[in-house]
RNA sequence: GGGCUUAUAGCUCAGAAGGUUAGAGCGCGCGCCUGAUAAGCGCGAGGUCCCUGGUUCGAUUCCAGGUAAGCCCA
């Protein structure tokens, strides 16, 4: 016996139980265990960050990376699902110091260092449990419980083991990076934070007279809006396709671009003394505008660049490496000097011996503006409004300044990473090249530091005297080189800060560079730092690495999926993971972006409350591939349910129900499958065909075709296989048929569990612990534990799969024939026509009869040939055979075809096997094969057509079938009132007619035995007492009263 | 401004190595069935396959250029 399947349930209480089984069985566990022998597959956790409470999206990522693990573990792999924290960072420190009201860095140092630590530590897990609890909710299996976690002394420790091999190879170095500062706050700003404060202002856009040496009384027109760079210009940058000119200006020569003359000059176009492209002007000389010191280094000179514009300014732009990315590149490139002459508090420096000294750099402004008009340098002062940056915190402008910084020299191993890209199996593939491929392509060196507290400090010690680098690569080596190491040392600031080691080469004292490190770097280093290798578990991490499955969204190219492989490639020369599933956003329900700030974010609580986890999970896997966008729509949560767990629980409890209720014993006596009936055959067929198809879609990663299989497979089991052979179940007699009708259910539905078990964990489980449990105590105790199937090519017949297809697509157009006519399925007619079929077609038909009889309520099939008695017929040449072989001709072929008699060139195509026609006045020979046939309809509502043939419906009613159709009308209305007086569907009743109907009266004898069979009517009465249920009710029109009592 | 992706029915999505009647589910309308009831089934009405050019006998599909949306970068 089942346990019985009470309709009153919801998924979500269900699945709850499920939980607490899994709990109490360590049932996941177990699932590890049972393969620690096994090939491993390697899966890598990307950290989440704690201090936010899980969305949507994080259920997205759990459940793919869920579905692969489960279905590697079922395929007898040993899957370690370590979990991970993603600790350091910038979010969290500001998270901190808005809690502590602190808004830069002098108010955190007052506050101290150490406390404000203490504090981020306390944040980052803040949401931890939330985390916790949705993870195992949505039935995520992986290991919380021995998480790695990147603040953690033994992960930071790794990491500064790889920082070190970065440095043993040399790919470690100090140098500057531009970036937005802000002077006040003392503080670099990450993109996102920048991005936070736009603001619309109007600043000054002043064009300049560079005068070049060697040239008299020729000047560049040199454009810039930030005039307080000028005195740090090293350079003048042009592009070099466009045209550039000289022009007679007041006696002067000014060069531009070409195209930017009228846009300068609006009066009077002046006069073009001389042309030149861009390439030309390279290497020209000017005089430097201001002192900005002596310097080994070449420097203004004119030099191009491909960020050149002439759609504002002049064409040629001014170069300050110091002031802006571009601009430090440029100076990379050509090996200008660095002249820096702005300090860390946004003025001049003092030695800067102009009357600005001192000065804010935007407060200086004005006074550079006058200073080059004085000197007759300044041809045109205007303003420029534009969109600036400033800073969120302070509202200051923030300036874009070459600070010192610490770099990974990542374009020393562009090449390898490029190469290991190329072996990286990405879902989508176009990541490879594309997004993936393009950002390796234009890589440049890593900004690591960062000037901040909360993160793993960079390992890198300076000499006080002679400079001297050191970097330090464990915590032994820090002992043993540092002074008065505690025992105990914490790997944080300011802990470490405190270390002071001795200089090897000048004893001098040696202090820790004060930056942290980009924590997008710590991520990175999870291959190896989750093991806290190479300092413990070197086996283990040689076993792991490198991994076969990471999955995470899109945004981490430049991100997480980015940082693997660098650090990957730097220390192993290896691509750090082999299959990566690459996740897009889940937009909101109105298809915009979800944001807290918009209030359109969709809280998995509910849904995981209110339909449960199945539900969702089967939602996301199969609403669109997770690498497309996906609109989150609540209503496809609610279809998910209804639509497939609903049918595959229906399914499973009219199993269980019945197996119960007849007392069917499914294992014993099941008869070998070549002996049962051809539904069982053909739902095998189609079950087995399955496995392949979800089997090929997992192993290429195509998560979303494999249950959308599953679930169309579903749908033929109950409204097929079920449908067609309910009466099997309940009403045959116990015998082979009724054993086999049982057995193949049974074994597609345990079959189905374990296929689906990846995808809906919970209800899969329940059926499968009902189905086998209760037969099977020897069998695994859950599906997590079973073996996924495999496909049995015996029981694959396609032939038969296709026959079924075709005889159901024939049924479709019976019914469509049905619905027209309107008369009703219980009438029973006394024959079909089908026309367009060919031999085998029709053989396939009458192999299927029995379907098509019940379903469509006929009493026979007739074949006929003459199609056009019922149907229109038309030919057209067959485009894809007779394109190729006249090309052309083809649509001269098609008209004729349209125009000339149809009837009679069928014919001879008949005839003949082949016809002739006339076209652009050559004749053609068609064969058969060349030629379509088509259907149209015709006029009259019985008739169902398709494209090459058609289903047509008598609709004459003889005496006999309105006598039938009479009795069926009275089960029905009979088994309606046995519902309605909620009887139990086994019970037996006592049933009186009374009717001034002849007719009734004649069906009700005619058919009698039928309709006690069905209603299960044990004595039929003259009347009934008034316990009885009883309905005054009309039979076809015709009056009867009905009273049913059970026995 | 650059790169990548997406655009097919009211909604969510399939699809076609280019072939002349483009599919499914939901929703809507009509009907059926109910000894599966959080029911179920059938049928129907819904489409310029984003736009413009090009290649081709033939383009929604391939190419180019747009437009719109999203992400990343500047």
């Amino acid at each position: 016996m089942f346990e019985e399947v009470s309709p009153q349930f919801t998924f979500a209480e269900k699945e709850k139980q499920t939980l607490t089984f899994w709990r109490e069985n360590n049932i996941f566990q177990k699932s590890m265990d049972m393969h620690k022998d096994a090939p491993p597959f390697v899966f890598l956790e990307g950290p989440p960050f704690a201090n936010a409470p899980p969305g949507v999206h994080h259920v997205l990522a759990r459940i793919m990376k869920d579905a692969v693990c489960r279905y590697k573990t079922m395929t007898g792999h040993y899957v370690h699902r370590k979990a991970g924290w993603d600790t350091h960072g910038l979010p969290v420190e500001y998270q901190v110091e808005k809690q502590l009201n602190i808004t830069n860095k002098a108010e955190l140092e007052a506050y101290g260092v150490q406390n404000f630590i203490e504090k981020c530590k306390e944040n980052v897990f803040q949401y931890e449990q939330d985390w916790r609890e949705m993870t195992e909710r949505i039935g995520f299996w992986v290991n919380l419980d021995e998480a790695y976690i990147t603040l953690s002394n033994d992960y930071i420790e790794s990491v500064w083991w790889v920082l070190r091999q970065a440095w043993d190879k040399k790919l470690l170095y100090q140098g500057h990076k531009v970036q937005p500062y802000c002077y006040r706050c003392g503080t670099t700003l990450a993109s996102h934070e920048v991005a936070l404060g736009y603001q619309e202002v109007a600043d000054p856009s002043i064009f300049v007279r560079f005068p070049l040496k060697n040239k008299e009384n020729t000047y560049l027109l040199v454009w810039t809006t930030t005039p307080w760079t000028l005195p740090s210009n090293l350079a003048v940058a042009v592009g070099e396709d466009y045209d550039y000119v000289a022009v007679e200006d007041n006696g002067q020569k000014l060069i531009l671009a070409k195209e930017c003359i009228s846009s300068l000059f609006d009066d009077a176009p002046p006069e073009i003394i001389e042309s030149y492209k861009g390439t030309d002007l390279r290497k020209w000389e000017y005089e430097p505008l201001f002192d900005s010191g002596q310097h080994d280094e070449k420097s203004h000179y004119i030099v191009t660049a491909d960020f050149v514009t002439t759609t504002e300014g002049s064409g040629l732009v001014h170069i300050a490496p110091a002031f802006g990315q571009d601009d430090y590149d440029i100076g990379q490139k050509h090996n200008l000097p660095f002249v820096q002459l702005v300090g860390d508090d946004g003025k001049f420096v003092p030695d800067v011996k102009d009357v600005w000294a001192g000065e804010y750099v935007k407060d200086a402004d004005p006074m550079i503006i006058e200073n080059l008009d004085e000197r007759g340098l300044l041809f045109k002062a205007t303003e420029y409004t534009h969109q600036y940056p400033f800073c969120w915190r302070c509202d200051n402008p923030l300036l874009y300044y070459a600070r010192e910084s610490w770099f990974i020299r990542t374009t020393a191993i562009r090449d390898q990473m490029q190469q290991h890209n190329q072996e990286i199996n990405w879902y989508p593939e176009h990541i490879k090249d594309g997004r993936f491929g393009n950002w390796l392509e234009n890589n440049i060196d890593w900004g690591l530091s960062r000037e901040r507290y909360w993160g793993t400090p960079l390992p890198v010690w300076i000499c006080d005297d002679c400079g001297h680098q050191h970097c330090v690569g464990s915590i032994a080596e820090l002992k043993e080189i540092g002074k008065d190491v505690p025992d105990d040392i914490e790997l944080h600031r300011p802990y470490v800060d405190d270390v002071i080691l001795t200089c090897e080469k000048c004893s001098g004292t040696m202090h820790r560079v004060q930056d942290v490190i980009d924590c997008w770097f710590d991520s990175g280093c999870a291959h190896t730092a989750q093991w806290h290798y190479p300092f413990e578990n070197k086996e283990l991490f040689e076993r792991s690495y490198p991994v076969d499955f990471i999955s995470e969204a899109i945004d981490q190219t430049r991100g997480w999926f980015y940082s693997l492989l660098a650090t990957g490639t730097l220390l192993y020369d290896k691509p750090a993971y082999k299959n990566c599933l690459c996740l897009e956003l889940i937009l909101a329900s109105d298809g915009s972006k979800m944001s807290k700030s918009r209030g359109n974010t969709v809280d998995p609580w509910t849904i995981l409350n209110e339909q449960g986890a199945d539900a969702v999970r089967w939602y996301l896997f199969t609403a669109s591939p997770p690498w497309t966008q996906l609109t989150f729509q609540i209503e496809g949560v609610d279809e998910a349910l209804k639509k497939f767990m609903g049918t595959l629980q229906n399914v499973y409890s009219f199993f269980v129900m019945y197996a119960n209720l007849e007392q069917v014993d499914v294992l014993e006596d099941a008869p070998p499958v070549a002996e049962r009936a051809i539904l069982d055959t053909w739902i095998l067929s189609r079950l087995h065909t399955l496995i392949n198809k979800v089997r090929d879609d997992m192993e290429n990663y195509h998560l979303t075709n494999a249950p959308r299989a599953i679930e169309s497979f579903v749908d033929d089991l109950s409204n097929w296989y079920v449908r067609r052979s309910r009466d099997r179940f309940w009403g045959a007699e116990a015998g082979q048929d009724k054993q086999a009708a049982y057995a193949t259910l049974y074994e597609v539905l345990v079959t189905v569990a374990k296929l689906a078990a990846m995808f809906i964990p919970f209800l899969s489980d329940e059926l499968y612990r009902n189905l086998v449990g209760s037969l099977a105590p020897d069998a695994p105790l859950s599906v997590h534990l079973a073996e996924y199937p495999v496909a049995d090519s015996e029981l694959i017949d396609s032939v038969l799969e296709r026959d079924m297809a075709f005889t159901r697509e024939v049924i479709s157009m019976g019914h469509a024939a049905r619905n027209r006519s309107g008369i009703k399925t219980r009438q029973p007619l006394a024959e079909i026509t089908l026309g367009g079929l060919s031999d085998e077609e029709k053989e396939t038909v009458n192999r299927m009869a029995s379907f098509v009889h019940d379903e469509l309520n006929i009493k026979e099939i007739v074949f006929t040939e003459k199609l056009d008695t019922f149907a229109q017929v038309s030919l057209k040449p067959n485009f894809k055979v007779l394109g190729p072989k006249y090309g052309k001709g083809v649509q001269a072929i098609a008209k004729a075809l349209a125009t000339a008699d149809t009837m009679q060139l069928k014919a001879e195509l008949e005839a003949n096997g082949s016809l002739q026609i006339e076209a652009l006045g050559e004749t053609y020979t068609l064969e058969t094969s060349e030629i379509d046939m088509q259907t149209q309809n015709r006029e009259g509502f019985f008739v169902e057509v398709d494209a090459r043939k058609f289903v047509a419906l008598s609709t004459e009613l003889t005496h006999e079938l309105v006598l039938e159709g009479m009795a069926r009308e009275l089960v029905n209305k009979i088994q309606n009132m046995r519902k309605d007086a909620d009887f139990n569907v086994s019970d037996r009743i006592k049933l009186s007619v009374n009717t001034s109907s002849e007719l009734v009266m004649e069906a009700f004898d005619t058919h009698r035995d039928y309709i006690l069979a069905e209603t299960l009517t044990t004595e039929v009465v003259e009347s009934l007492g008034e316990k009885a249920f009883s309905l005054d009710q009309k039979l076809n029109g015709e009056p009867a009263t009905l009273s049913v009592e059970q026995v």
